[in-house]
DNA sequence: CTGCCCCTGTAA
DNA sequence: TTACAGGGGCAG
């Protein structure tokens, strides 16, 4: 899935697909998108509502519609894009929303993997409750990074990856961070100095804010995120392969279920 | 913590 | 045929 910069992508797309436009009625081809709502349920809430704003929280998308909120979250393939003609709708597309200029926007989730909720501000504001800080948000410093990963004992990858303490990061940025700030992906973060912390929280924050550039510039096809220069990886992916900076072999090991990829000789 | 699950597509 | 995929929730 998209990781932080390719929702990001995906949100200005979604803005721009709706604004200014009424959802006139939604089509749900996969119940299981919007469980545990049924999909009459679910049409029943967005239906006839008009946008009002999107709103990102590390991988989760709010849209806020007049009276209620559409909650999606992409997981692996999920993504939004605007069709000209509501029936040539793609076999891989899991939800429509049908607009008031006869456009539509399309949920397409090859998986089916994906999650789309309408919900109440009660709902939402606890689930944003569950979730640490957005990458690039002002409140994500570089204080509260060091003093919680201080306090963690995972692996740092791990931690990287939990969203209760950062949003956004998934297995290929928290990779290519720890990557970027000479970091055993291994270690965990009690076991780091402060100075290796701080270094690691701006190397999350260059990381993903180049690649909001790359991935809202790349956007442009359906369900590819990045392509083409706007996306290479230094580790991820490229096991076996030599790291761009030290020449040496990269591995890939295993990490709560996930492939982790670092250059053991960068990364120490 | 690990493993399994949700699902489908693709590559080895 | 198997392994793996950029996510996350759950049980054990």
């Amino acid at each position: 899935m998209p990781e932080l910069p390719e929702v990001e992508a995906v949100c200005r797309v979604v803005r721009r697909a709706l604004k200014d436009r009424r959802i006139v009625f939604a089509e749900i081809f996969r119940k299981r998108i919007c469980a545990p709502q049924t999909p009459s349920q679910f049409a029943r809430a967005v239906a006839g509502r008009r946008f009002q704003s999107v709103e990102r929280r590390g991988k989760n998308i709010l849209i806020h519609l007049e009276g209620v909120t559409l909650w999606a979250h992409l997981r692996m393939t999920g993504d939004f894009y605007p069709v000209a003609v509501p029936r040539l709708t793609p076999p891989t597309a899991a939800a429509q929303f049908v607009l008031d200029n006869g456009r539509a926007l399309v949920f397409d989730d090859p998986r089916g993997l994906g999650v789309l909720r309408a919900v109440k501000p009660a709902q939402w504001k606890r689930l944003l409750g569950t979730l640490g800080p957005d990458a690039l948000s002002p409140e994500f410093t570089a204080e509260r990074f060091a003093g919680l990963a201080k306090s963690s004992r995972a692996p740092i990858k791990l931690f990287l990856m939990d969203q209760r303490w950062v949003a956004g990061l998934g297995n290929i940025y928290a990779a290519e961070a720890l990557f970027r700030a000479r970091i055993d992906p291994r270690h965990c973060g009690a076991g780091l100095g402060r100075a290796r912390l701080l270094r690691l929280h701006r190397a999350i924050v260059a990381l993903l804010t180049n690649a909001v550039k790359s991935a809202s510039l790349a956007y442009r096809r359906p369900g590819v995120f990045a392509e083409g220069e706007t996306f290479r990886p230094a580790v991820y992916g490229r096991e076996d392969r030599r790291c761009p900076a030290c020449a040496g072999l990269i591995r890939r090991i295993v990490q709560g279920g996930r492939s982790t990829f670092f250059c053991p000789g960068c990364q120490s």
